[in-house]
RNA sequence: GGGCGGUUAACUCAGUGGCUAGAGUGCUACCUUCACACGGUAGAAGUCACAGGUUCGAAUCCUGUACCGCCCACCA
C-alpha cells in the first residue's frame, strides 16, 4: 500500500481491499504482519473505504487517526488504536517509536521500512492537506472523548419556527441555508481543549455512592448522574458548585477539565444577557428580540443555535427576524481578516470622515446580494500622499513596512515610508498600536467621501434655512398660500417617506439611502431651496415660505435620523430653539430629541403625479436655457430673453412660474402662447409640448446652432424609428398590453412633434 | 463534489420583463453668485461576461460556458 503517513502505520488494525478486487480476494480473511511492530492484522474487505483503481488497490486503516478508517473501523469491529499524545508526540502504542514528535516519526518509519527492505518507491503527490487556521500547520486526526448535544429532536424545533414564519429571514433566500444545514441533525460536538471558555458543567466523584446521590438530588431536576464508564466512578452534570456544595467537603469532585464551544456559549447570549435562569423584567421585557442583523456565515454557527437553545430554554424563538447583510471585501475582493491585516479601522474612518458620514456610507452599501469592495489606502501623516494597498506575486496584501524594506521605530514597532516625501510613519494596523505622540498613516477610503459630502450638504442646507427663518412665526399654512414648488415639495415628500419606510420594512437600507440622498439633494436642496429663496427675500411672502420650509425640514431630519444620527440632533436642537411649533399640516409643539420624534407619515394625497409633470416641464425648459447659456459661453451675468411658443394653458402655467426663470436661469419670460413667433437669430429647444426661443441677436453662431439642430433632429429621428417599428410589429399591437401600446404612440406623436419644431427651426435658422 | 451569490461607464455600485440603461467618485469646460468649492452649471463616457433559448418585447426569465467570492462536504 501507499501513504502520505508513513507514522500512523503503528495504528494500523486492518489492511482493506475491495470485496470484487480479483487481485486480492483470495487473501481477504487472511493475516498480515506490520514489520515496525511485529503486530499481526487481518486483510478485510470493505467496498466504501477500498478502491481498485486508486494505487495498489490495498489501503491500510488507522481508525483512529483518520475519519473513513474510523468508519471503517467501525463498520468492521476493528480495534481502534491511537498512537498519539495531544502534543503531537507518538505514546506509549508507538512502540520504539514513543516520545518523537510525529513528523519525526515519519522519517524513521520510511528510514526503518528501508533498512528492512520493504520499501518500494516515493511518489510526489499533491493533496489537500487541512490546516489549522491559527498555527497554519496540519491537522492531525486523533481519538479522543468528547462531549456531544443530541439534536435531532432541538433541531427540529428549530427548523420548524423557520419553516412555520415565526423566524423569518431577510433576504429570504437565506432560509435555505438554515434550513439545509440543521436537516442533517447531526449531533454537535460541543467540547473543547482550550483554556478559556465555559467550563463543562460535569463533576467526576469517585468516592460517592449511588444511595448518597439519590438522597442528595432527589429533588433536583436539572442534576443528572450516572456510572462513567470509564474509571472516573460517578459522573455528575449539574449547574456551577451545586454538586459541590450539596455534597459536602466529604467527597472530592473533580470539574470535567474542557470547556464549551465558544458557539454553544453564544447560543445562549439572547436569554443569558437578559439573566436567565432567573425570570428577570429584563428578560420578560425584550425576550424575544426584533430582529438580528448578520453577516451569511454566521448562520449555522449562530443564529440557528440561538433558535434552538432559545426554543429549548425559553420555550420561544429569540428573534422574528433575521437580516442577513453583505459582507465588506478589501479592494481586490478578499475577505477582510486580522490574519490578512486587510481589515479597517473604523475610528480612522471616523476620524477622517465624521461618524455620520461612515454610517451612512454604510448604509449605502447594504444591499440585498452584492459584496461590497471596499479599496482601501493609507494616508502619510507628513504630506497628506495617499498610498494604495498592493497585492504580491503571491496574491497576499504587500505589508506596509515592506514598501521599501522593513524600517523600525525606537520602540521596535515597524513603519512604513512615504514614496512621496520619503518620511516614515507608524501606521493604523490590527497586530499593535502605535506609539503615543508617533504620527500615524490612517486608513482612508475615498468611497466615504460619498457620505462626507452629503453630511455637509445637509448641513449647509439647513444653515440656510436656520438664518432665513430667524422671525419665523407659527402659524396654520394657508393652502392658498402656496405655490407651484410648495405643492411639488409636498407630493415628493409624501412619496419618498413612503418608500423609504416600505424599504426599511424590507432591510434594504441601500435603496433607503439612495432614496433620501436623491430627495435631499437634487430635489430639495437644488430647486426647492433655489425657487424659494426670493420668496425669504420677499416681506409679504416670507411668512407663508418660512413655515413651509421649517415643516419640509423637520420631516427630512426625521427620515434621516436613523441614517445621519449626530447631525440631524444638532439640527432638530437649533429648529427646536427658532421654530419650536411647526408642522406642514398644523402646528405642533416638537419634540425635544429628534430620537424621539414620530416617524413621519404624510398623506398620501399629496402625492399629485400631474402636477410633478408640470414641474418636470419646468425644470427641463430651465436646463434647456442653462444649456443654450453653456453652449455659447455667455456669461452668467447677462440676462436672456426666452420666448415660448406652446398651447395657451401651458403658457398660463408657465405664466405662474415667470419668475423662476429669471431666479434660477438669468432669463425673463419675455412671451409665451399660440402666437408667439420665433425672433430671428435665436438659438432654441423643443419639447413635446412647447418650443423654447432664445433671442441671440448678435451674438449667435447660425453654423453652430445649425449643427445643433441637426444633431437634436438626428437623435429624434432614431427614437422615432424605434418607436415606428414596434407599432409596425403586428403580434406588438395584438399581444402587448393596452396601456404599454398606448404610451409607445403617445412618446411617438410627442417625438414627431419634437422632430417637426426641429426641422421648421432649421429652416428658419438658414433665412436668418 | 453540493449549495448560495456575483460579472452593467475608468473605479464602486443601483436597475423587482416595456420610457432614450442610471447614480456616486473620477474625467472635460465654465463659474469663488449673499447655505455649501466637501459647492454650482453644462458635458463626455456602456458589445449590460459569453453562447443559446423563451417572449410581441430580455440587463431583467430559462439552459449552458468562463471567471470571481462565500458556505458545506470530501481528500490512500
Amino acid at each position: 500500500f501507499s501513504t502520505t503517513r508513513p507514522e500512523t502505520m503503528l495504528g494500523d488494525t486492518a489492511v482493506c481491499v475491495h470485496p470484487s478486487d480479483e487481485r486480492y480476494q483470495h487473501l481477504i480473511g487472511k493475516n498480515v504482519r506490520i514489520p515496525l511492530l511485529d503486530r499481526d492484522i487481518p486483510i478485510i474487505a470493505d467496498a466504501l473505504l477500498a478502491k481498485k483503481d486508486m494505487g495498489t488497490g490495498a489501503v491500510k486503516v488507522t481508525p483512529a487517526h483518520d475519519q473513513n478508517d474510523y468508519a471503517c473501523g467501525l463498520r468492521n469491529r476493528l480495534p481502534m488504536i491511537n498512537i498519539l499524545n495531544s502534543d503531537g508526540t507518538i505514546n506509549k502504542n508507538g512502540g520504539k517509536y514513543s516520545g518523537m514528535d510525529c513528523y519525526e516519526a515519519r522519517k524513521q518509519v520510511v528510514e526503518d521500512m528501508q533498512t528492512m527492505g520493504y520499501f518500494v518507491d516515493v511518489e510526489e503527490r499533491k493533496i489537500d492537506l487541512a490546516h489549522s487556521d491559527r498555527s497554519k500547520t496540519p491537522i492531525e486526526p486523533y481519538l479522543s472523548d468528547q462531549w456531544f448535544v443530541k439534536m435531532p429532536e432541538l433541531a427540529q424545533a428549530a427548523m420548524d419556527a423557520v419553516t412555520d414564519g415565526r423566524v423569518k429571514f431577510f433576504p429570504a433566500r437565506y432560509a435555505k441555508t438554515y434550513l439545509d444545514w440543521l436537516g442533517e441533525k447531526r449531533d454537535w460536538c460541543v467540547s473543547r481543549q482550550l483554556w478559556w471558555g465555559h467550563r463543562i458543567p460535569i463533576w467526576y466523584c469517585a468516592t460517592c455512592t449511588e444511595e448518597e446521590l439519590q438522597q442528595v438530588f432527589q429533588d433536583q431536576d436539572d442534576v443528572a448522574y450516572r456510572l462513567d464508564a470509564e474509571t472516573r466512578g460517578w459522573l455528575i452534570c449539574s449547574e456551577t458548585n451545586l454538586a459541590e456544595d450539596a455534597l459536602g467537603p466529604s467527597h472530592k469532585l473533580i470539574q470535567d477539565e474542557d470547556v464549551l464551544d465558544t458557539w454553544f456559549s453564544s447560543a445562549l447570549w439572547p436569554h443569558s444577557t437578559l439573566g436567565w435562569p432567573k425570570k428577570t423584567d429584563s428578560l420578560q421585557y425584550f425576550y424575544p428580540g426584533n430582529v438580528l442583523i448578520t453577516s451569511r456565515d454566521i448562520i449555522t454557527l449562530w443564529v440557528a443555535r440561538m433558535v434552538l437553545t432559545g426554543l429549548y430554554n425559553m420555550g420561544d424563538v429569540p428573534f422574528c427576524h433575521v437580516h442577513v447583510h453583505p459582507k465588506i471585501l478589501d479592494g481586490f475582493g478578499q475577505t477582510m481578516s486580522k490574519t490578512k491585516g486587510n481589515g479597517v479601522n473604523p475610528i480612522d474612518l471616523i476620524d477622517k470622515y465624521g461618524a455620520d458620514a461612515v454610517r451612512f456610507t454604510i448604509t449605502s452599501f447594504a444591499g440585498e446580494t452584492q459584496d461590497v469592495r471596499l479599496p482601501m489606502q493609507y494616508e502619510c501623516p507628513h504630506c497628506g500622499t495617499l498610498i494604495s494597498q498592493a497585492l504580491d506575486d503571491d496574491g497576499e496584501l504587500v505589508k506596509p513596512e515592506t514598501l521599501q524594506g522593513p524600517l523600525r521605530g525606537a520602540s521596535g514597532k515597524p513603519r512604513m515610508p512615504c514614496p512621496q516625501c520619503k518620511q516614515a510613519s507608524q501606521f493604523s494596523t490590527p497586530q499593535f498600536d502605535p506609539d503615543p505622540g508617533e504620527p500615524v498613516a490612517r486608513m482612508v477610503s475615498e468611497r466615504f467621501e460619498y457620505g462626507r459630502n452629503f453630511c455637509n450638504k445637509l448641513w449647509n442646507a439647513s444653515r440656510f434655512a436656520l438664518l432665513n427663518i430667524e422671525n419665523y412665526t407659527a402659524a396654520p399654512i394657508n393652502r392658498t398660500d402656496l405655490m407651484l414648488e410648495d405643492h411639488w415639495i409636498f407630493s415628493r415628500l409624501s412619496s419618498v417617506a413612503a418608500d423609504v419606510t416600505e424599504s426599511l420594512a424590507k432591510y434594504q437600507f441601500d435603496a433607503a439611502t439612495r432614496t433620501l440622498r436623491d430627495f435631499t439633494w437634487n430635489e430639495f436642496c437644488d430647486w426647492y431651496v433655489e425657487m424659494i429663496k426670493p420668496r425669504l427675500r420677499d416681506e409679504s411672502l416670507r411668512s407663508t415660505s418660512q413655515r413651509v420650509l421649517v415643516g419640509v425640514l423637520d420631516m427630512l431630519l426625521r427620515l434621516l435620523s436613523p441614517f445621519v444620527p449626530y447631525i440631524t440632533e444638532d439640527l432638530w436642537q437649533r429648529l427646536n430653539d427658532v421654530a419650536s411649533e411647526r408642522g406642514l399640516i398644523a402646528p405642533r409643539k416638537s419634540a425635544a430629541s429628534v430620537m424621539i420624534a414620530p416617524w413621519p407619515d404624510p398623506p398620501s394625497e399629496w402625492q399629485d403625479r400631474s402636477l410633478e409633470v408640470r414641474f418636470d416641464r419646468l425644470q427641463t425648459i430651465i436646463v434647456a436655457v442653462r444649456n443654450i447659456r453653456a453652449v455659447y459661453r455667455i456669461s452668467p451675468g447677462t440676462t436672456l430673453k426666452l420666448y415660448v411658443q406652446c398651447e395657451s394653458d401651458v403658457a398660463a402655467e408657465l405664466q405662474d412660474v415667470a419668475g423662476q426663470f429669471d431666479n434660477l436661469a438669468k432669463t425673463t419670460l419675455e412671451a409665451a402662447g399660440t402666437n408667439v413667433q420665433r425672433p430671428s437669430e435665436s438659438a432654441s429647444f423643443s419639447l413635446d409640448d412647447a418650443d423654447g426661443f432664445i433671442s441671440l441677436e448678435g451674438i449667435i453662431n447660425r453654423e453652430e446652432e445649425l449643427t445643433r439642430q441637426r444633431k437634436e433632429a438626428e437623435k429624434l429621428r432614431g427614437f422615432i424609428a424605434g418607436h415606428k417599428k414596434k407599432l409596425e410589429n403586428k403580434s406588438f399591437v395584438e399581444r402587448a398590453p393596452e396601456e404599454v401600446v398606448n404610451n409607445v404612440r403617445a412618446t411617438l406623436a410627442g417625438l414627431q412633434k419634437q422632430l417637426e419644431s426641429v426641422e421648421k427651426i432649421a429652416s428658419q435658422l438658414s433665412k436668418d
